[in-house]
DNA sequence: GCCGTTTTCGGCCCGACTGTTTTCAGTCG
């Protein structure tokens, strides 16, 4: 899957275009065409082979054209052409906040600046003021971004953003000027990971609310104020805007910040051609200029003539268009909710590398509402786990039995995290397999194998007809650990086949499936298992961060395997057993 | 560079803020 590697290029081509001084439309039609690229479900590659390019939007005869020669060559003639005009340092550059092409180009004509380190250079020597359109304040501004710029690099996950914005939400609305106040921005589209957090409030006293936000005591420093935004950075260093707007815009102003940018060009287009106008405190007929909406977020969607799109989303990934449809035939699809999960079905306890005991993860289950959870402790071969032995597996067995009894009607299904071996094969026979109510598998080692190797590697665990579900299919760590090479769609394919279900792990560091891979799932008709993989019980509060990645897949309750009620999941699970062994037969 | 129930040419989302200017360009979200 190229995807990734071409949107580079496109974005890469845009950088220069723009320093080169190119119309900014020209340079647009190169992130836009990138953007459709890295957000598009199927491999570019097989498309282009298909000779499907043109369909994809943003994409024309010359875009056409640079694609092919970049994926039948490895590389591109306009790229190289450019690049050869510029240093790559350039690129680097225009990452600097308050550094355009315009300031980037001028920086390197007149200074000769080719990079960051030039950039402190300059900056040092007070070289920038000097510079026609700029001044003191600007080289000063620079020269703090550049500190920040040193030592921000990292995004912070979504698992770390939210709770931090519900906090200071919270604290927000102990202030008495606060009318409402709601975390907007990609914390609230719930993507996986968050560059700054950013808040909107409405009131009729926002300077009071920015100096309450101020005054915050995880607030280490106030970065820049006016009278209706503040920005902070807390003690983490994590940058949190707060934005404050009178109380009969909220509604516009929260689907205005809460994007995204791609999402909310679209609409404005839409409505363009509708003869509204949208902005950040209203919706307006444009002839008269009359306010015609504005208060509530719904308001916007509706006199567009579309269905209310839930945040997560708001991607430009196709959902106006489909809330154009849903508003004319009045079929909404109900995302998944955390209401809808009946139950965790990857959950460790202390008999392999859990911290709680089988009783006490049991009471976290219950305590969250759930009718059921799978026990899946680690097999034999992950011994830095202390995966179970065949007897001690059976020896939990006996006790996840005992335990029924006491808590019937909760139901603790008997389970196993079984390792795919490096040479396909897996960590039980299949006499032990049989014991199981449920068995999941995982990679967890030898990661780095080649692509098809790795692919047919999971391809012969997921035959095993005792196999019910694939653990963090894609085993990467956000931030840490890049995903294995594998055929993903291939492991689909088989996987819908065999009735297998892929797992939405919902730690915050893995959420794995994404949620771009996870729309695919659900393309080829795959149930989707929303998993904590809790190794203590409250890692059982992550399921919500697996939901909203479900969400920013579009699925459905009816999408996903622990949705459903016990008995149902129960008799599912033993169908697909006995039919596979029936075909194996 | 893309795109089209107003257009195959002439548009392309919208507003705020900052710093530099003296009416605006650049940047950002």
């Amino acid at each position: 899957m190229k995807n990734k590697e071409v949107a580079k290029l496109l974005n890469n081509i845009a950088d220069l275009l723009e320093i080169k001084g190119e119309s900014v439309f020209r340079v647009g039609a190169y992130r836009s065409a990138a953007r459709h690229i890295e957000g598009l479900s199927e491999d570019v590659e097989i498309l282009a082979r298909a000779g499907g390019l043109r369909s994809i939007p943003g994409v024309g005869e010359s875009l056409v054209t640079k694609i092919s020669e970049y994926l039948e060559t490895g590389r591109s003639q306009y790229l190289e052409d450019l690049k050869s005009q510029f240093p790559q340092g350039l690129i680097e550059l225009l990452q600097v906040p308050g550094l355009g092409p315009k300031k980037t180009k001028l920086v390197y004509e007149k200074l000769g600046v080719a990079g960051i380190e030039d950039l402190e250079k300059a900056v040092h020597e007070r070289k920038l003021r000097d510079l026609p359109g700029m001044g003191e304040k600007t080289e000063q501004k620079i020269e703090k971004e550049l500190e920040r710029w040193r030592s921000r690099t990292r995004r912070y996950l979504l698992g770390e953003a939210l709770p931090l914005a519900e906090e200071i939400a919270d604290a927000l609305r102990s202030c008495t000027a606060v009318q409402r106040v709601e975390p907007s921005g990609s914390i609230r589209r719930r993507k996986e990971t968050i560059g700054d957090v950013d808040i909107l409030a409405s009131s009729d006293h926002p300077d009071e609310v920015i100096t309450c936000f101020d005054a915050l005591p995880l607030v280490k420093e106030v970065i820049a104020k006016g009278s209706t935004k503040s920005s902070v950075l807390t003690q983490q260093d994590i940058q949190v805007d707060l934005r404050v707007v009178k109380p009969e815009s909220f509604g516009a102003a929260l689907q205005y910040f809460t994007g995204s940018k791609e999402h909310n060009v679209k609409l404005r287009e839409l409505a363009q051609k509708r003869g509204l106008k949208i902005n950040e405190y209203g919706i307006f007929d444009e002839r008269t200029g009359q306010k015609v909406g504005g208060e509530s977020e719904e308001d916007i969607y509706r006199i567009v003539g579309l269905a209310y799109v839930p945040p997560e989303m708001r991607e430009d990934r196709g959902e106006i268009e489909a809330a154009e449809r849903w508003a004319a035939d009045g079929t909404v699809p109900e995302l998944v909710e955390i209401s809808d999960i009946r139950g965790d079905l990857h959950v460790h306890t202390n008999w392999s590398d859990g911290l709680n005991t089988l009783e006490e993860m049991a009471a976290a289950a219950m305590a969250r509402g759930y009718s059921y959870v799978a026990i899946c402790d680690h097999s034999k071969s992950l011994g830095v786990a202390h995966g179970l032995s065949p007897e001690r597996v059976l020896e939990q067995r006996a006790l996840i039995d005992e335990a029924n009894k006491r808590l019937a009607p909760f139901r603790i299904i008997a389970g196993i995290e079984l390792d795919i071996r490096a040479d396909g094969t897996l960590d039980y026979e299949d006499e032990l397999l049989a014991q199981f109510d449920i068995v999941t598998v995982s990679i967890h080692s030898a990661m780095g194998q080649p692509r098809e190797k790795m692919t047919e590697r999971i391809l012969s665990g997921l035959r095993n007809p005792y196999v019910q579900i694939f653990n963090h299919p894609t085993g990467r760590i956000i931030g840490r650990r890049e995903p294995y090479e594998v055929d993903l769609e291939q492991v689909f394919s088989t996987a819908a086949e065999l009735g297998v279900a892929m797992e939405i792990n919902a730690a915050p560091d893995r959420l794995d499936l994404s949620d771009l891979a996870a729309r695919r799932a659900k393309d080829y008709g795959i149930h989707i298992a929303i998993n904590t993989d809790a190794h203590a019980a409250w890692h059982m509060d992550f399921m919500r961060y697996g939901v909203a990645t479900a969400r920013r897949a579009w699925l459905q309750k009816s999408d996903v395997l622990n949705a459903l009620p016990v008995e149902e999941l129960v008799q599912r699970l033993s169908e697909n057993r006995a039919r596979r062994l029936a075909v194996r037969r």
